[in-house]
DNA sequence: GTGAAAGCGCTAACAT
DNA sequence: ATGTTAGCGCTTTCAC
């Protein structure tokens, strides 16, 4: 009898709550505006006002606003102010990766500073897949992000970027160099690839390569490898060889060892970010190439381990945490409608570090048929070797 | 005349509904489900049925609402969906930091599987600092996350954490031994630390110490040392020293100068990540240590570039991105009620990775007189002269 | 098969 | 100073 007399008690008004909320066995916040204004006994207008000191209120009022609200452990619904506001302060991020450094820290700075005023990053990684990127910024768009930073796959035939700018939604991009008017924090590739080439110049080289990852899908290496080529053009050198990988690098040592034959010359090579660098260090020496004696590598983006590895890598030191929140002030600018922050010297957004990995060359590389014939893990250097040594031990 | 005529008209509705999307200069996306409903003849809820195909509908209407949608190009509005449905498939995404590529390789993991899923992470880092950490939680729900995903700096103490499971929220620990009935995805850091301490004690060592950067504000850390601990006291070893570092390791160099000489016996070092491990092989080198001869040195994560250095670096391989993915499938799986996906077996979530910087001891290291009374800076080894010579070149 | 209307949580205009 | 109400974009009864 009691029980049931609780059944329906519970029954006319809680449960009805209660039900709404429940998902997959879990009963979220219910606790709204209108919840607070009840137990404090007056209008949700008096609530919004004292909570948001929006308006004029009584000492009383708030007192008891303020009662009602840690009574219930209200806080507000953002959706619910979103809808009203058509404001999400929801920012969506794009990047290609965050296996890349230079990603992760670039998002890591938009992040910071995007947070900082108020703002939450919605994340995207496309894995360098133009239609993941422009399903993403539909999404992101649909779910009315009130700006975008975002690295594309290519600035000029990107949809989603076109989207953006018809819908005039707040954006900045992140590593494209921007065509027309866009706005955009990026490194200025091609004067750094210059600085490359001349960097292999002046330690005396005269044959040199570009190897590059995903060079189709991404603007930046073809920018690179723009500015490589018109370097050594600029001292003279001949067009340097190119190198493309499509798949990851598994099988670097294979198809350097091939790229290697093919253009016997080569002294230095310019890899286009230092992962790549860093793996084609390994690779040639396990095709029996001693870095830099037999050859020069250079990399670009200067991550932290290009200085603890042996020999120090030498690179294009970037900062991609500063680009990252410089493309964040940059939107924030466009949605406060300040003026925007400057750009860094386009000169000056990289610097050449020297490393170990790049010296004179020896003399003309002796060409491939050493390294062609025998299969590096039968005919280890003797570096390997000891390492072999020390690892079955 | 017909200029003013044509404003009369403009300005009796049009203009209102653009003002309204008016912020900072900028026009927003202004078409919603009613004008698709205007365009087409009919009401929303037929606009509804049709687009979401929940409900009957002629062939004709839906001809007529699919002309109107692509005629104004309509979008839904996913906060009015989110508003109605107290569902955002948005999922909270907290971590410390992207500069660490686990963390980084993790959250790639997760957005990745979230994506599949048709869910959008929201990205926060916190920097290892708590009170961020409460406070992007708190933001977080506000938005109304449909889940979280997070790696907290305390799983016991988390504020941030106690208020997701008050709401039952659906959520998973990364990176976090779970406390009580907590779900998470983790690496068995303790047994993991305890498989150091036998790869120590197999090449001979008898005398080690741990390093580790944020002890305080890492339980993993914290994990790890105890399991180290454990590990070195079951060999019979005492004790291991422990250096715990706060800052960034820029006087990485000296503290470990000091630490060798307080604890000059120390043959072996277990640095509680890769980045640390790389970095602390720096910092002896340049005191004149030579490793692994004189100091053996293991790292914990795995991340590719450890392969890479020379010597190859000895570590604990981990899968981040598995982890990352795995948490995410752990939420869902809360989410949708379904069961939930395995958890891979707490010994085999890591693995012991041989590498040059693991070899026996040469001898009782010679204690720090050498290292002590020269500065690195001007009493470089060998191959740092080298080093420099080049660099100076 | 279709439309009108209520209501999700909130803010702002408008009463009082 | 404070309460009432309309409406943000959408889904979902509930009539017809």
């Amino acid at each position: 009898m009691s029980l049931l007399l609780f059944l329906i008690i519970s029954s006319n008004e809680d449960t009805n709550k209660w039900k709404r909320f429940h998902r997959g066995g879990i009963v979220r916040q219910p606790v709204t505006i209108k919840d607070v204004a009840q137990h404090a006994g007056c209008g949700v207008a008096s609530v919004s006002r004292v909570l948001n000191d929006s308006g004029p209120s009584s000492a009383d009022l708030r007192q008891r606003v303020i009662a009602a609200v840690d009574d219930l452990g209200f806080e507000f619904s953002e959706v619910g102010r979103s809808l009203q506001s058509s404001t999400t302060r929801t920012i969506g991020c794009v990047v290609p990766s965050l296996a890349n450094p230079v990603y992760a820290d670039a998002v890591q700075g938009a992040q910071e500073t995007f947070r900082l005023a108020g703002y939450q990053t919605l994340l995207v990684c496309t894995n360098y897949d133009p239609e993941i990127e422009t399903q993403a910024i539909r999404t992101l768009t649909a779910k009315q992000v009130d700006g975008f930073v975002l690295t594309v796959s290519d600035a000029l035939a990107s949809d989603g970027l076109k989207s953006i700018q018809n819908r005039e939604i707040p954006h900045c991009l992140l590593f494209n160099m921007a065509p027309d008017d866009e706005q955009s924090w990026s490194v200025d590739d091609r004067s750094a690839a210059m600085a490359v080439a001349d960097a292999f110049v002046e330690k005396g080289h005269r044959h040199v390569g570009f190897l590059a990852l995903k060079f189709k899908s991404s603007d930046r290496a073809r920018q690179r490898y723009q500015g490589f080529a018109e370097g050594c053009s600029r001292n003279g050198l001949k067009k340097p060889a190119l190198l493309e990988i499509d798949e990851d690098s598994q099988n670097l040592t294979d198809l350097l060892n091939v790229f290697l034959q093919e253009n016997p010359a080569l002294t230095g090579i310019f890899a286009s970010n230092d992962f790549l660098a860093l793996a084609t260090i390994r690779s040639a020496r396990s095709l029996g190439l001693g870095v830099p004696e037999d050859l020069s590598i250079i990399g670009f983006d200067g991550i932290e381990v290009g200085t603890m590895v042996e020999p120090s890598l030498a690179t294009i030191v970037t900062d991609p945490k500063m680009m990252g929140s410089g493309a964040a002030r940059t939107v924030l600018s466009v949605i406060d409608g300040t003026p925007p922050p400057a750009l860094p010297d386009p000169e000056l957004s990289f610097s050449f570090r020297a490393g170990g990995s790049l010296a004179p060359p020896v003399a003309e590389r002796a060409d491939g048929e050493k390294a062609a014939t025998l299969s590096p893990s039968n005919n280890p250097t003797k570096k390997n070797a000891k390492i072999q040594l020390e690892r079955s031990k």
